[in-house]
DNA sequence: TTGTATGCGTTATCAT
DNA sequence: ATGATAACGCATACAA
């Protein structure tokens, strides 16, 4: 089913073909109508392939993650695709877990589409550096600063000297940071790099093996069972926290009465948790949604073509850090 | 940069040098480094348009879902895209929800894949119709069965009998089925079918706005609420019994003392509630893989091009429906 | 083993 | 207002 099919039905030439359907050009009124009629009748549908071969455009975009296990990236993920879907743009994604061939994957998606957006740490940065070479609009998520790209972030150094201040403000003088292997720059070493600042010598860095309610579990297993423990446990993330609280449970240990928790992220769990989680709300559907609309920007050729982005976060009290009096803010 | 550029920096043809890159054909040792010298020196990588085109393919797939909200469709996707890209094909994601236009986006996304995988209930029958017409391989998730698709789901009915009798073995008499407007032959009709088999008149059926927390939370509040509510809720899925537990904490009623609870899925946060979550396991990204596999047998014209697929699912008994003795089973 | 030439399905330019 | 035709970038049948 060409178009060639639908021109010779409708009796005329396929460039009128295209024209009528695409609104290009002029057309006759009972020209059109023979043409639409034609191709309801042959159900045509343009060929994409030949569509983006003749336009030099792809109509999608890619975005690369890690993984799709908890919200963050899946939340991501959903502001992207809506506002993507929108601005007429498919969106093609791929994931780096588990894959070896990374840079061949990320190169082959790099080929169907006019832009791609990336998470931090997920590429090789010599990746991006060929990325970024060739030419392709890009939108790096938690990504430090770069030319050639825009990168966009939540904010994390402030909100992790506010939470930071608000347990000191607790009272409370023995701080662990909870979280998995961080890489400069990413934003859980810029929250430990924030909360470093104001607790100093007062915090320990402790690992994780993931970003997962089970590493956090297990890791907080043992930091909590050992003796001279800490008294408040920053986690660099809402599901490490989550592990944590269980752990604590499981240990006897009540929160907040015997330790302090905290996440980050504001998952939908945090709200619904037993105690609910004090964390840090970062605008997940909102990094997604911008970052589409900077890359449609690119893409367009409009705006510069780097820049850097920072989005707000808010610092959410609940209860999993202390007591606090009621009506007190 | 073209396959002509290419040709010409290795002094050969551009037949050669597609040989050479795809190992096609035969190509001498010596011309083969030349023209992966020049390729490597250029950068070069086929456009992807001009692949499909000549190839005939796009080596690329679709998939359909309402949202990604919740874990279901996230872990379904997990698994999907994991095969998909082990076999070489790219992932084209859709989100129909708050959409209008879903037909015409379902047309877009069909004319770029080879293959498309659609979630039961996401797309109106009709365009299921025309898909399937136009001879686009199609697997359909928890959707009935169908001629001119493979259709593939987790087991339904036996598994809620085997629950509704399980909850029967506690005592309760008196219960309700909680769950968002199901239509006829989607996964939770089914289940709502074999509940009702065993319980007959027993149970009455409670409609939920969607299948979220939140929604579970404000029907379980009008049930439970009321003077004569059920001593156990069974719902369509863990989400929605998530917010029922909480809105029986609210409502000062202990789970399951004051009233039973149980979901289905097993999704994470089912192990990690508190009390935590009986309920139906259903292997999500398994769904997501099979379906991936079945699409590409499809595509590649291998096996039937119809049938039906049930997954077994597995009930977990947890604390969420009753007391058990220790070291029963 | 290598090259030539054609086709894939559009879009868009340039005549008419 | 309409039609012929040249790209677009690649794969491949066929010749050499």
């Amino acid at each position: 089913m060409t178009i060639y099919e639908v021109a010779r039905r409708a009796g005329v030439s396929i460039a009128t073909v295209s024209r009528a359907l695409r609104g290009t050009g002029p057309v006759a009124g009972p020209t059109r109508e023979k043409v639409l009629r034609a191709v309801e009748e042959l159900r045509f549908m343009p060929s994409r392939a030949g569509v983006s071969l003749a336009e030099g455009r792809h109509a999608a975009n890619g975005i690369v993650f890690p993984n799709l296990s908890g919200p963050y990236f899946t939340e991501v993920l959903i502001g992207y695709e809506e506002v993507a879907s929108e601005l007429g743009r498919s969106v093609i994604i791929l994931s780096t877990k588990g894959r070896d061939a990374i840079r061949d994957l990320v190169r082959e998606l790099a080929g169907r589409v006019d832009g791609l957006v990336v998470f931090g740490s997920t590429v090789p940065d010599d990746v991006i550096d060929e990325l970024a070479a060739s030419g392709l609009p890009l939108v790096l998520i938690s990504h430090a600063e770069r030319p050639g790209a825009v990168t966009l972030r939540s904010e994390n150094a402030a909100s992790a000297k506010a939470l930071a201040t608000h347990l000191l403000g607790h009272g409370y003088r023995r701080f662990a940071f909870l979280g998995a292997p961080y890489a400069t720059g990413d934003d859980v070493d810029l929250r430990w790099q924030g909360v470093r600042e104001v607790l100093g010598d007062a915090v320990t860095p402790v690992l994780t093996a993931e970003y997962t309610v089970e590493s956090g579990h297990e890791a907080a297993l043992r930091l909590l069972g050992a003796p001279g423990g800490p008294e408040a446990v920053i986690c660099s993330d809402d599901e490490v926290a989550l592990g944590a609280i269980l752990a604590a449970e499981q240990l006897g240990l009540s929160v907040p009465d015997d330790v302090a928790v905290t996440g980050w992220d504001d998952i939908m769990a945090a709200r619904h948790a037993r105690p609910a989680l004090t964390t840090v709300r970062q605008p997940m559907r909102e990094l997604g949604a911008r970052a589409a609309r900077a890359l449609d920007a690119l893409i367009a050729g409009a705006g510069p073509e780097d820049g850097h982005r920072v989005l707000q976060t808010e610092l959410i009290i609940r209860s999993s850090c202390g007591h606090h009096p009621p009506g007190g803010r």
